[in-house]
DNA sequence: ACGATCTGATACGCTTGGGTGTCAAATGAG
DNA sequence: CTCATTTGACACCCAAGCGTATCAGATCGT
């Protein structure tokens, strides 16, 4: 209960802290996102961020409670990105959104495969199906009051469009598919309006 | 080296060692699909199996080495039955595979997690990706003479549409979505052909 | 019935990793 | 400079799981 609070470092307390939480998010994305979060210990994650277990320990309790922080981030920064981008879109054109999706996801493979892969394993399953309803309950946002059979069926297309995203970044960073980034996005906005033929309630 | 090899239980040396082995197998399968690889121990696959642990080296040497098992018998028996239902549909009716299929993968939840998470995680990863390569090179059988910028994009959607198969099977494993099988079958139909426009090189 | 073999239960040694503790060196306040 | 605080390196105990070994009961061939 002593907060002595000293400067060390040139940090303040508060600072150090923070500085080495997020050392170890860096160290968890860094890990889980290429070993994978089962194939991942304590130890390995206070080897890569430069730190002591003492330390993991001021910030996490578990390997679990990382890897749901770490999740967190990806995730959270990715809906910060991509809403405003749902936003400049005005509802119709899905390039903007995708693109910013897909400038998280293509630009660093370990966020690719927290979100595809990891997201649906362990610890992560239900922050990871908690995130896909997010996203499938934004794809509503574009179009709501469906009902009855139909409804169904857009929501499947929801989740199909989800699975196709993921996958098609998995295969990009595999190396399978011998496209540019731009490519991609042009051809996953082709994707998104063959899911969607009704999409832009515009002119229709 | 002495095979003494004589009858107990009504089998042969032979046959006790392969039911054995199914056991396993069947073990595998259960406790992988639904815990995840990861979190199995050969502890409790011969729990599960009821078997002892000298039974399981019978077999296999490590857990990796039977979640590759279980997995190929897996992707085994859904390619028995894939492929002669693409057949059936003569190269321009996906509806007899996508059936045959999602009669795997839906009727299964333990196969659709094995295809659509665990195969991408751990010692499952180069097979998962194997799986994957086989079923767009299948894909691939159906619209041949490709070239340029169009084989990347038609590349492109097979990936996206086997994301959007595995995605679609998890959401409706998790009663997320409020459809019956034949429905769900539908709707994918649908999806094939709006991912594959150009699709049936019939009458077009 | 008898002996060899097969089986299941259990135990043992070993390694790995989690969680805690100790101690010396580094740093900053007075 | 002196001393309290902070930090890093290391040691330690413990639980869990792997791999092997032991032993009694069950089963089969003769």
């Amino acid at each position: 209960m002593t907060e002595s609070t000293r400067v060390y470092g040139g940090m303040s307390a508060a600072e150090r802290r923070d500085e080495r939480r997020q050392r170890l998010l860096a160290a968890g994305l860094e890990l889980f996102g290429t070993r994978g979060v089962a194939a991942v210990g304590i130890v390995d994650i206070c080897a890569e961020a430069g730190l002591i277990k003492r330390y993991f320990y001021e910030s996490f309790s578990s390997i679990d409670e990382l890897a749901v922080a770490v999740f967190e981030q990806v995730t959270d920064r990715l809906v910060a990105q991509v809403v405003p981008a749902i936003i400049a879109g005005g509802g119709h054109d899905p390039r903007p959104a995708l693109t910013a999706y897909l400038q998280g996801a293509l630009a660093d493979p370990r966020v690719a495969r927290l979100l595809a892969v990891e997201g649906k394993t362990g610890a992560l399953t239900e922050y990871g199906n908690g995130f896909a309803t997010r996203a499938v309950e934004l794809w509503f946002g574009f179009s709501p009051a469906v009902e009855g059979r139909d409804e169904g069926a857009l929501r499947l297309r929801a989740y199909a469009f989800a699975g196709a995203l993921s996958q098609v970044c998995l295969a990009w960073h595999d190396g399978v598919l011998d496209l540019t980034v731009d490519q991609v996005i042009d051809d996953l906005v082709g994707v998104f309006h063959a899911l969607v033929p009704e999409a832009p309630r515009q002119a229709r």
